[in-house]
RNA sequence: GGUCGAGUAGCUCAGUCGGCAGAGCAUACGCCUGAAAAGCGUAGGGUCACCGGAUCGACGCCGGUCUCGACCA
């Protein structure tokens, strides 16, 4: 057993590769997939998905835990995620976590009291902000919780009506669960992060997105459509699902489509990039050209 | 060759009567503890095709040139 190590970049960096990689030289490694739609059964092709062979060859968790059909949530995958951990620890094995949610990593590496739910309360606070607009949610928020209410854009009706919806439901601030996003303590995982050229990543999102087309991403959504259930509201939101659902409608064109997945998946990437960056704790390599040759380096320095 | 239309932000386009140049998207930057491949905010960006004219003042009016498109020959 030694510190677990965590591989996190944008999407299409190569974060996989390199997990698979360094997993073949140190015996005794389990990856553990952090990706909000890599959960998803079914969901192969176009989430880039590891291989049977490479799930074969290196235990993978954390995939293929939830139907197309179920939701999936954060709280859902932490529990998931912490049971996981706690299994390859008692294996004496190591976990390498590949990381690509940046929200869903976070509640790995940095475990959350994660608050409840209280449906009713929350769909009469959407009829509100509805209604009367979030600003009046906001403000109300202000006056229970003023610092929830710091921390979020008065705009952002599912943020504010989250956190009325826990205030109100627990009795409790919201911002009493936790100290926010923006702390990051010491953990006893070694972080090291991928960073690509702009430019050079949008390239190899394109290419990678029409690799999908041709290895038959279509036909996978259509079959996903297709069975009882179909897709949830949270994997209905997985890139390229949702466009060629989209161009299976009648809606657009295939090729109207495929642009949308690059511009969308290319802007994802970014959002990625914006979002694990701001983690000091990160050990950041700059890759030119071969992830898994620039990357192990760096993973195996410990 | 002729007639008509178009030319304004990276892209698609608004721009009223002549009075400080606009939107959406894109891009950059940031926020967000049970939808996170989701949601939300801020900012930068202009030789108004070009040349000349009338006017206190032109993206707009007048004359000419160029480019693109449609139609007619």
């Amino acid at each position: 057993m030694s510190t677990p190590l965590v591989v996190l970049g944008p999407t299409a960096s190569g974060k996989s590769d390199v997990a698979m990689a360094y997993a073949r030289l140190h015996p005794g490694t389990e990856i553990v997939a952090v990706d909000a739609m890599q959960v998803y059964r079914g969901m192969d092709i176009g989430t880039a998905k590891p291989t049977a062979a490479e799930q074969a060859e290196v235990p993978h968790h954390l995939l293929d835990i939830a139907d197309p059909a179920e939701e999936v949530t954060l709280a859902r995958f932490a529990e998931a995620g912490q049971a996981a951990l706690a299994d390859i620890e008692r294996r004496g094995h190591t976990a390498l976590l590949v990381g690509g949610t940046g929200l869903y990593l976070r509640a790995l590496t940095d475990p959350m009291e994660l608050p409840g739910q209280w449906p009713a309360l929350r769909s009469e606070l959407e009829a509100r902000a509805a209604a009367e607009g979030p600003a009046a949610l906001h403000a109300e928020l202000a006056a229970l919780d003023p610092a929830a209410a710091a921390r979020m854009e008065p705009s952002n009706t599912r943020r504010v009506v989250r956190a009325l919806e826990v205030t109100l439901g627990s009795g409790r601030p919201f911002s009493s669960f936790g100290p926010g996003l923006d702390q990051y303590p010491p953990v006893p995982f070694r972080m090291v992060g991928l960073r690509w050229p702009r430019p050079l990543l949008a390239q190899r999102i394109e290419e990678r997105v029409h690799r999908m087309i041709e290895a038959g991403l279509v036909a996978e959504v259509a079959r996903l459509l297709a069975a009882p259930g179909g897709l949830s509201r949270t994997a209905a939101q997985a890139l390229g699902y949702k466009e060629l659902a989209e161009h299976l409608a009648g809606r657009c064109t295939l090729a109207e489509a495929v642009a949308t997945i690059v511009l969308r998946t290319r802007q994802f990437a970014v959002r990625q990039d914006r979002w694990f960056r701001r983690d000091p704790r990160v050990a950041w390599v700059a890759i030119e050209h071969d992830p898994v040759a620039e990357v192990l380096p760096v993973l195996e320095a410990s």
